[in-house]
DNA sequence: ACCTGAACACCGTTCAAGT
DNA sequence: ACCTGAACACCGTTCAAGT
């Protein structure tokens, strides 16, 4: 029925040569942090199991245990750190400007390791990070002239409209680079059925020519209905 | 870090009582999909696994595979299925409307279940339902006068809000269901760290008192970016 | 105190063999 | 033609035992 491919599993397994062994006592949530971010990055979100963790520190993959109490308070600890990123929160004196740009810090943050997005995303919110980005940007909103009410439901907005659109690039991102690394796997979404759906056709010449551009675009839509 | 609760996996495995028995050559697309749809239904998304679907028609859990490529094939379809929904797209030629009112049924769709919507999310869309619903979207807003372009652009803003509203609902909903089902996990969602972030105080009397109302006021500020 | 190792109860998928 | 059954290479987590 859809034209569903092959699957984004599988090719990378395991974490590589682990580089240190990890001396007895000094196992701990950042070290583990840590090598699961590398983990990562180095083979997307399907290469991090326990027993990889493990093998990259050297080091019995349970005894993770001792830090965390499940794989889950893991992947939020490390949601947060994401939704953290790496610079601090924009602050220049244009409330307009600094929410775009925690926005788009947001955006930028999520994308750096794509395959994770929708494996974050699933997690219910709830991170320190989290909740400093939205009094941030709350802020910000009062400081426009918005009443709390006002600014609580333009923030969800925002935010919502983020994260749908973070998780459709990111979906993106990471089929891409499965097909790079397996070739001639097609890719069926942006061949949509055109014939017979003729407004889908007019629309297809703008449908993800610049994702940050249209990124912007979408802000710009919600942000008219902010006061000037 | 965070105060990561329980998770949401465990309680209930496998599918219970196989009602009757699947007869040699009667295996399709169409009863594998409907078993899968009650599994989830029953059980939740853990609960759908290959196996569980073998045990529920009381066959082979592999005869699958003469039917589906893998398992993300059926979550395709499924996807699509609730993406279809149940009732006809909107046309009662108000076309701020039936906008208005393809959104809902997409929102009450994927809502009726709320464990299978991260699934279902983290998929790339590209299914019948999807395209015919993206069409007519884009048909409306082109007759509110609406460029090829901007009604592009306006739909995807639409969309991805969507996408992100429901995907938090969900997350929000499963979460209570769980917590239904084994009791005594406290929801830090709803308990941010209001100390220190005074804007943010300010805002929890405003977060998910209604979702249905709150889903409406973001869907009206984006709306008011386009023509009367 | 901290980690190990075996074990438990699962996964998705392949493939030779059966009917 | 269609399904079975064993097997492969994995999962997350628990718990008694070791150091």
């Amino acid at each position: 029925m859809t034209a569903a491919d092959d699957d984004e599993q599988a090719p990378r397994r395991g974490a590589p040569a682990p580089p240190q062994r990890t001396p007895r006592g000094t196992l701990s949530r950042e070290v583990l942090l840590d090598a699961a971010m590398e983990i990562v990055r180095i083979g997307g979100a399907d290469a991090f199991s326990m027993r990889a963790l493990g093998g990259r520190l050297d080091v019995d993959p349970t005894a993770f245990y001792r830090h965390f109490r499940t794989k889950n308070e893991l992947l939020d600890a490390l949601a947060d750190i994401l939704i953290e990123g790496d610079e601090p929160l924009p602050a220049t004196g244009n409330a307009r400007a600094d929410l775009r740009a925690s926005l788009h810090q947001l955006r930028h943050s999520l994308l750096r390791h794509p395959t994770m997005a929708a494996v974050i995303l699933r997690r219910p919110p709830g991170g320190r990070a989290y909740w400093a980005r939205a009094n941030h940007a709350l802020g910000l909103l009062r400081g426009m002239g918005l009443s709390p009410e006002e600014a609580t439901a333009l923030y969800q907005t925002l935010l919502f409209y983020c994260l749908g659109h973070v998780l459709s690039e990111a979906r993106a991102v990471a089929a891409a680079v499965a097909r790079d690394r397996r070739p001639g796997t097609p890719t069926s979404t942006f061949n949509p059925p055109a014939h017979q759906l003729p407004d889908l056709a007019a629309a297809v010449p703008f449908l993800r020519s610049d994702t940050l551009t249209q990124f912007d675009t979408g802000l710009d839509l919600i942000m008219r209905a902010a006061p000037a």
